[in-house]
DNA sequence: AAACACATCAACCGCCTGCTA
DNA sequence: TTAGCAGGCGGTTGATGTGTT
């Protein structure tokens, strides 16, 4: 510990830094990619700020936290009881559920359906199975050593994939002067950090022809629209991101199915 | 202009975790 | 092994700004 002669102690001076004086810190309105991102992250990981912040190194946890809390849990509050019935279910179903359970649930369902695909598939790859179990070996509560550490790192995986697929030629843009904070560091923060984002899948919760499962429908165009029909067959949103996952193509997005497998689960 | 309500956001608080002696 | 410490985190508070009556 160090005094500086303010009336402030280490902790406070680092809060101070971080939140306020670090340089490259993007003061201001959220941007609607900002938001939605923000909304998404928090649909994943919960209010783990520090970690949606990672995604966001212009942000930090206390402006997103404050955001969440002063914007959006209003706006989502009007979405939910709003006539929409599509996004309140999705928005309802898996807001209602508690993250830690959410997130067992979500990692279990996954585990077994990568487990009945290496099946399916009779994979002659002893790893598949025991690499996957060892990635999600977190996963036991009574086990784990930390549910953060696990959650985080399996969430910025496949982040990390959404974020490649969802990227379209133009949408990733560098972010110049942005500096990683030191929880971004230590929490092993993926490169994609410096692409913006694209969001398509949260425009069915904030685009004006939302409304009804139709329009979010109608509202996507050719291979996205194929690909939402796809979706819809037979092979679980959870089997085709395994799928998607393994092959390294398609361009499911992780919201659709992780929103998706939520509602099937609850 | 004053009073009040509401919104915003920096800072504080307490808990938890990891490190080290 | 364990106690003490520092740092990180999320929840909450309170000061300040802004809008409304």
């Amino acid at each position: 510990m160090f005094e500086t002669g303010l009336l402030r102690c280490s902790k406070s001076c680092r809060l101070r830094w971080t939140n306020y004086l670090r340089p490259g810190i993007k003061r201001g309105n959220f941007t609607d990619q900002e938001e939605k991102l923000i909304i998404h992250l928090q649909a994943l990981l919960g209010n783990r700020w520090a970690a949606i912040a990672s995604y966001l190194p212009e942000r930090t946890d206390n402006d997103i936290k404050n955001y969440w809390n002063t914007h959006l849990k209003k706006k989502l509050k009007k979405l939910e009881t709003g006539a929409d019935g599509l996004t309140t279910s999705r928005v309802s179903s898996h807001q209602s559920i508690s993250k830690g359970q959410w997130e067992r649930r979500l990692q279990t369902d996954i585990n077994t359906a990568k487990q009945a695909l290496c099946e399916a598939l009779s994979l002659e790859k002893p790893n598949c199975l025991s690499s996957f179990k060892a990635s999600f070996s977190g996963s036991n509560s009574s086990t784990r050593p930390s549910t953060y550490a696990s959650s985080t790192e399996n969430i910025s995986r496949l982040l990390e994939g959404w974020m490649r697929k969802s990227t379209r030629p133009g949408a990733c843009q560098a972010n110049s002067g942005s500096t990683q904070t030191d929880s971004a560091c230590s929490q092993g923060t993926p490169s994609a950090t410096n692409c913006t984002m694209s969001l398509e899948p949260l425009e069915q919760l904030f685009g004006p022809d939302s409304s009804t499962p139709e329009a979010s429908e109608t509202s996507l165009v050719g291979e996205e629209r194929k690909l939402v029909l796809e979706a819809q067959e037979p092979l679980s949103l959870i089997e085709s991101w395994l799928l998607d996952e393994s092959v390294g193509q398609g361009q499911l997005s992780l919201l659709d199915m992780a929103l998706d497998d939520a509602s099937e689960l609850f």
